[in-house]
DNA sequence: TCCAAATGGGAATTATAGTCCGTGGAATTG
DNA sequence: CAATTCCACGGACTATAATTCCCATTTGGA
């Protein structure tokens, strides 16, 4: 059972983790997490936990909120 | 052993559902989850997954960002 | 004050998150 | 070729989230 939300997220940390030039093991001892188990969550195959996300947004040193792209862009034009 | 940021995440849910005038239960209809299961959420209890989070974000007819709010503001002074 | 709705919170069971360890393949480098 | 790095993926096991039911307690209004 795929879940595009899953995948998605996955997509978004293993995007981040590469801009910051990190291997998945580096990436997962700076998360305190196991080696495979970032390889699973970077292709969608995990339903991980919060603590999990919080760990994980630590080890790339951004807001929880960024790993959540809006779906849209929010803008209300300014005119009209 | 309580995590704060589970009981933070709660208290945020919480905030959110009683800004819409929404019931515990009322709420967890919506969400797809039992009434008790709500609670323990919001009361920091439950260390929910990411599908989870997405059902609640859905039920509050919010973004998942937004139920991460910013730990300090990111703004950079213009002036000195 | 009384009642009913709303919530707190425990317990028990099932499903699955998460760990640990290994294998293999692709790409790279000497 | 041999050695190294990175990643996909699986199996077995343990920890814990998901789900449900129930009863006690709190809260808010008539």
């Amino acid at each position: 059972m795929r879940d595009e939300k899953l995948v998605a997220f996955g997509q978004r940390v293993r995007e981040l983790r590469k801009n910051k030039g990190l291997s998945q093991e580096a990436m997962a001892a700076l998360a305190g997490v196991d080696r495979s188990y970032m390889g699973h969550i970077e292709r969608g195959e995990k339903n991980i936990t919060l603590t999990k996300i919080y760990q994980i947004s630590e080890a790339l040193g951004i807001e929880v909120a960024d790993l959540f792209p809006r779906t849209v862009t929010p803008s209300v034009s300014s005119s009209d």
